[in-house]
This record gives C-alpha cells, sequence and structure tokens, in this order.
DNA sequence: CCGGTTATTGGCACAACGCCAACAAGCACG
DNA sequence: CGTGCTTGTTGGCGTTGTGCCAATAACCGG
C-alpha cells in the first residue's frame, strides 16, 4: 500500500517538447505575441512555467518554432500523381485541392497568414519567406516536370509568386469576406492562373529582354 | 543676468505628440514590437519615459497609433484628372506612378507591409483591413468615374482585392528580391490588371449566376 | 532494492511597463 | 514687471512577466 501517486508524470524529451509546442501554437494562434503570457501557455499544457525555458529558451524562441511548424505544415496540398496528363485538368485538381485545404484548415490557415503589424523581423521574414518559396518550388515543380526548380529563370518564380499573391487574397475573400461563393473563388483562381501563364508571362519576358537587366536592387 | 536656460522646453500638445509619433514609427519600422523599448522611443524623442504614456496610454496604443499613420500615409498615388481619355492609357501612368511611389517610399512601403508572425489580432487586423477597402475603393472610383465604390458588387470588390494581393506580391519581387526589373514590373501589372478584368472577370461573374449565392461564411 | 540520470519544479533577480503626484515653463492678467 | 494659473513634463514607485538556476523527484538499469 505504498504505493503513492507521483506528483507529476515524467514525459520523454520530444514527446513534452511537442506537447507544449502544441499548445503554444494554440495559444498564439488566438491572439497575438503580447497577449499570450508563458504563465498561461504552463497552465495550459499543464507544466511548470520554467520548463518551457528550460525546452524553448526564451518565449520567442518558442513564438518561432510554432510559427515554423505553423507554415510548413498545412501549406503542401498532396500532389497527385500528375504524370503526362490533360495540364488543364490537372490545374482544376489542383485548385480544387486548395480549395479542399482550406475548407479543411480554415483556422489554422488564416492564422498562419498571419496579422501583426509592421516592423522588420528578419526572423519572421525568414521563415515566411520560406516557406512561400517551398511554395513557388512546389508549383514549378508541378507545371515543369522532371525539371530542377531552383533552375527556372527568376522572371518565372516571380510570376509563380505573383500568382500567389492572387491565390492568397483570393482564398480570404471567401473565407473571411464571403464576397466569393467556393464557385466564384474556383473560377478566379483558375482562369487568374491561366490568364498569367498564357499572356502575362510573354509580357513579362518581352520586357525582359527589350530592357536588359538592370542592377538587382539589393534586399 | 538671471536668465536661466530653463531644463527643458515646453510644446504644445500635438505637436509634441506628432513628434513622439515620429520617432515611435521609425523604431517600430526598423524592429518588431518586442525589440523596441518605451526607454527607447522615449531617449530618440529626448523625453521623458512618464510622457508616452500620458499621450499614448499603453505602449501598444502607440503602436497601433503608429501603425494607423504607417499604412494610410503612402498607399495612396496622386490620382490625376482622369476625364475621358483612353482606359489603357490610364492604365499605364496608374502603373507607373505606383512604381514611381515605390522606388521613392521603398523603406516605408516594405515596413508598412509588415513582417507578420501570425496570431489574431483584432486592432491591427482592422486597421490593415480598412487600409485595403480604402485602396480597393480607389481603385474602383477610377474605374468607374461618377459611380459609388460602395454600390460596386462584392464579386468586383473580390477581383480587385485579389489583383491588389497580385500587384503586392509583384511589387516585393522587384523591390526586395530583384527578380524582377521595373520594367518586367510594370509589364506585369500592366498585363496583369488587363487579364484579370477583361477575361476573369467573366468567369467569376458567369459562376456567380451559375452557383447561385450560398450562405456567407461569417468573419 | 538502490544509485544514477535527467526531466521537472519552485523561487529569485532583473527588466520593462503603467501610473501618479510633484514640479516648472510659459502665458495672461494686474 | 511681478504674480498666479494652467498644464506640459518629469522622476520614481509598484506591479507584472520573463529568464535563469539550484534543488527535487520520477523513472531506469544494475
Amino acid at each position: 500500500m505504498t504505493a503513492v501517486a507521483p506528483r507529476w508524470n515524467r514525459l520523454e524529451h520530444d514527446e513534452r517538447r511537442s506537447q507544449i509546442l502544441t499548445h503554444a501554437r494554440r495559444l498564439f494562434s488566438e491572439r497575438h505575441f503580447g497577449a499570450v503570457s508563458t504563465a498561461e501557455i504552463a497552465r495550459a499544457a499543464g507544466v511548470a512555467r520554467g520548463l518551457i525555458h528550460h525546452y524553448f529558451g526564451t518565449k520567442r524562441d518558442l513564438y518561432l518554432e510554432a510559427l515554423q511548424t505553423m507554415v510548413s505544415m498545412p501549406l503542401q496540398p498532396v500532389p497527385a500523381e500528375l504524370d503526362g496528363r490533360d495540364p488543364e485538368q490537372l490545374l482544376a485538381e489542383g485548385v480544387d485541392r486548395w480549395l479542399e485545404m482550406l475548407s479543411r484548415n480554415r483556422e489554422t490557415w488564416i492564422a498562419a497568414r498571419g496579422a501583426q503589424g509592421f516592423g522588420r523581423d528578419s526572423d519572421v521574414e525568414s521563415i515566411l519567406e520560406d516557406a512561400r518559396e517551398n511554395a513557388v518550388d512546389e508549383v514549378i515543380a508541378a507545371m515543369r516536370p522532371g525539371e530542377e526548380p531552383a533552375a527556372a529563370p527568376p522572371e518565372f518564380r516571380a510570376l509563380v509568386r505573383a500568382y500567389a499573391g492572387l491565390a492568397e487574397a483570393t482564398s480570404l475573400e471567401w473565407l473571411q469576406h464571403g464576397r466569393l461563393t467556393r464557385e466564384q473563388a474556383r473560377a478566379l483562381l483558375y482562369e487568374g492562373f491561366i490568364a498569367v501563364f498564357r499572356q502575362v508571362l510573354i509580357a513579362v519576358e518581352a520586357a525582359g529582354v527589350a530592357a536588359p537587366p538592370q542592377k538587382a536592387i539589393p534586399a
């Protein structure tokens, strides 16, 4: 009868770590950085506050890691087997997968898009930038099967990125503002893609040869 | 010779206020919220720290007001007299004005775009949302002279917003990544606009009548 | 059963924020 | 030219939250 219930249970390193990370991700999604205290995260995870710093260092580090997992998770719709099929059919399916993913992870996606204010935050910027580059790579890989995405010309990458901007705004108009039905969002994404890569691409390439690359503006 | 130099000079209410606001805007643009202390803002403005709270309340309030002035200032390129002239000519001029504004306020615009992390911040969201709505209104007013912008159908607003997303991404590809020359950015913005409002609009409207408005998704 | 490893805790120290009462700069009036 | 009043401005105090560290105890291997 000496079996005394332990005051706390001891978890494996990664297990406890991901547990804290899960709660942190949820809280940081609901409110902005300053409105979430480490004490609250600790309470939600059922651990002492000090443990958070033991695993993640500073509160900001935890935030950045949560952001990292947030943006790298839901942004990759499963690419289907797209061998040698009709391109327009593939596009239509890709748009549908995107819309489907959105309607399933609505809250997550909106939160991941982020709504902080302004200011240069190089850490946050690089995380988001990497995520966007990966997304662009996926699109390029789907458009040019067999070729290396990194080998695509810069203005082509830029064009994909521009379309991504259009897609992001379109998705938000559907999900948040309700100014588009799902059908309309689909049409906009589908036709927008065709328009951008059918005619706009030609114009951009023409502008590229007409006026040879002027000096790149430094970041 | 009893003229003693005063230890500090007394400014008018709005004058001191805008002075603090200027320095706060600069600092918040360079670094993220947490990396800027009220003490630093006070030091930069040459005032006591307490004065900041006297004028703006909390640090967050100051931040929000700085953001407010930031997004409402540089985003409005001066609309020229666009009476009954050639639409395509007007578009070309509008694009040039936009590019010109960008190259002049490069740092400001990039900072105002924000290096957001994630999380829902209703205050920040509404400020940014208002700014975007105003920008959309300006574009609609330019496209439909004499009509009330608010009277435009929702899917039209959404389309303008989608184009704005494309324009934002395009601008960043030029300014920050240098993957587009200015000429290419101009071509992309110009042709993209035509493509979106020539053919995509038709498809979106068709999708609207084909599938009548389903229930709006609440914010 | 017992000693070692290490996950976990609780509390201390420090920095930053919010607030408030006292002070003084400049103006109006005598 | 002095004097009192208005209010812009200051300095410091209390509180909150973060970062860190030494002590503790849960679990595993011998």
